[in-house]
Order: structure tokens, then sequence, then C-alpha cells
DNA sequence: GACCGGCACGAACGATCGTGCTATTATTCT
DNA sequence: AGAATAATAGCACGATCGTTCGTGCCGGTC
């Protein structure tokens, strides 16, 4: 199986060389064990998109940093972004799980908006952009990207993502 | 369960008040019975979104009808656009379906493209668009409605997809 | 040496999964 | 009417699922 719903004590069991029970004793339920592997994977997001990013200059160098470090995570993730597919799986079937998504997702577009508003403090975007409509646009393009890169297997994704993120700057730029 | 991948023959034939040997006799595999899905809905994406819009006047008029149909259909789609869901359900996994949303997603691709094309023929666009970017992008902005709509919840997600929609237009128009 | 909490284990549970086989019932054709 | 054909049901299979239970091992504390 794949996939976050698809996750099973039996497969993770066998692949860890543990017994299935002494696993489950762990997280001592489903649900936790899938919470885990979202804090994990929202820990190593940090590490290698956010956290790197914040080291370059507010506006769109730092932007244009953080679409770079998205893209290689997109890249690197096998199996894809686990968020994006729990997105899908989880987004009608409520508790715990999705609301922890939910929070995520959120935290997510809160920063990217506010890159934006860094940006325009910066002077390099016009001071009375949409910021929540950029994180949108910026995030659907990556969206995009993981759709073209995964199941088409387009190997033109990069170009259009980039084409797509040039067109989305200059439309915000001065 | 949800999404097409979780379809299974015993709920199906509780809702449907069948046995799950008979209905499993239909289908004779879980793969045809996928299969039987996708088709079904492949049909009906065409009567609910393409084929009103090919009343439309070529160019922009008609991409407009597209992308309005397109958003009724994921708001209509109970448990979200079966295609979404599907693609990253099935993405890595190999066979007969993958193989089928691969081609529906080209097709459809390659259907906004030519409707770009046609809106630059008809002197909409600028001629010397990039057509397949242009239905990148489009194809980004509802994914990220339905992400919106979907996981979120977000109310302003027309609002955004709207906005977005009106900025690639802009852009690729003369 | 007795006792303890933390870990991991094997076994088993009820449920559901996809998929076969074998009847039985409906429908259609001669 | 009877024969042929299709549709549905019944039942069972091996597998896997999440979960529970009882048990043993191992390091530290009294």
């Amino acid at each position: 199986m794949v996939g976050l719903a698809g996750l099973s004590f039996g497969e993770l069991a066998t692949e860890a060389q543990m017994s299935k029970s002494g696993l489950f004793a762990h997280y001592r339920s489903k649900e936790n064990l899938q919470l885990a592997v979202l804090e994990y994977a929202q820990e190593r997001f940090y590490i290698q998109v956010i956290s790197p990013a914040l080291k370059k200059k507010r506006g769109v160098p730092r932007i244009r940093a953080l679409v770079a470090n998205w893209v290689k995570w997109e890249d690197g993730a096998a199996g894809g972004c686990v968020f994006l597919a729990a997105s899908v799986d989880f987004d009608d079937r409520p508790g715990v799980v999705r609301d922890y998504l939910w929070k995520a997702q959120k935290e997510w577009l809160d920063f990217l908006s506010k890159s934006a508003r860094l940006a325009a403090e910066a002077g390099d975007f016009r001071r009375e952009i949409d910021t929540a409509q950029f994180a949108y646009e910026l995030y659907s393009i990556m969206l995009g990207y993981a759709h073209y890169k995964r199941l088409l297997g387009d190997r033109k994704a990069g170009q259009r993502q980039k084409a797509a993120l040039e067109r989305l700057l200059a439309q915000y730029s001065k």
C-alpha cells in the first residue's frame, strides 16, 4: 500500500524487522502512528525547506529559495510528498489526523503569505498586493508540479513550474 | 473507505443492495471495477464540463465556460473529484488503472492547450504564447481550488480561484 | 535476592479484503 | 413449452487489517 492511510503495522513491522505487536505497543493506535509520521515529516520539511531559506535575504530571494527547496523536497520524497497524499486521503475523514494536517497546511500558507508581505516591505513586491492570494497561486503552482511530475511523469514539469513562478513573481513585482 | 483504491466490492454491494459475489461477477476483478468507475466519470465529465462549453464561442469565452463548469464539477463531486483522488492513489502503482488515468489526464490537458491555441487564433490571446504552459497554469489553479476547498474548507477558495484565473487570462491576453 | 517498569514477543480475535466455485433464479430464443 | 443464456446469490478460501492479551527478557532500585 501507499500513503498515510494505507500504512499498516504489519508492513511497517516487516520493514523494521520487528514484530507487529511490538511496533504497535509503541504507538498504541494507528492514529498515533500516522500523527508520528506527520510530525516527523514536518520536522524534516522545516529542516530541508524553511530553515535554509531563512538565511536568504527577505523578499524575492527568500521566496525563490523556498520554492527551490520545496521542489527538492517533492523530488526527494519517495512515494510523493506525504502532506499532499495525506490531504487527499483525509480531507473527508474527520479526526485528529485531519486536524493536524489542516493546521500544518494553514501554518505553511500563512508562512508563504508572510514571505510575500516581507517582499512587499523590502520593496520587491508592490505594496498593495493580496499576500494570501500570492500564497494560493504559489501553492497551486507546486500542486501542479507534483501532479505533472508524479502522475504524468512529465520531464518538462520543472520547466513549467519555473516558468509559472517567473510569471507570478513578475506580476507581483513593481 | 474513500477514493478509487479504497473502493471495495463488499461496501459497494451493501450500498447497491446486492450480494458481493453477484456484483463481483459483473466486473470479474477489482481493476475492471475501477476502470468502469473511471469510464463513467469521464463520460460525466464530458457531459457536464466539456460539452456545454463547446457551445460557447472559441477563445476566452469558451475557456471561461470550461473553468466555470469545472468548478461546478469539483463542487458537485461527493468525495472530491475522482480523477484527483485517483491520481494521488495510483501515481506510483503501475497497472492499467494508472495507464487509463494517465491517458485521461493527458487528453484533458491537450484539450486545454488546444483551447488556448484557439483563443490565440481568435485574437483573444497573444499569438506567441506557450499553450501547454497555459494548460499547466490553469490546471494548477484548479488543483489549488480543490485543495483549498476540500482540505482547508476555505470559504474564499472560489474567490481565490477567480482572481487567479483573471490574472492568468490577463497575462495571456493582448 | 526480590521487585519493578519498560520493551518486545507470539498468538489470537473479529472484521474485511479480493476472488474463486457452485447453485439458483430470470430472461430470452427457438 | 422447453432449452439456452445471463444474472444473481451462497459459501468458502487465504490474506491482511487493527487491536488485545499474556508472557518473557533486561536493567535498575530497594
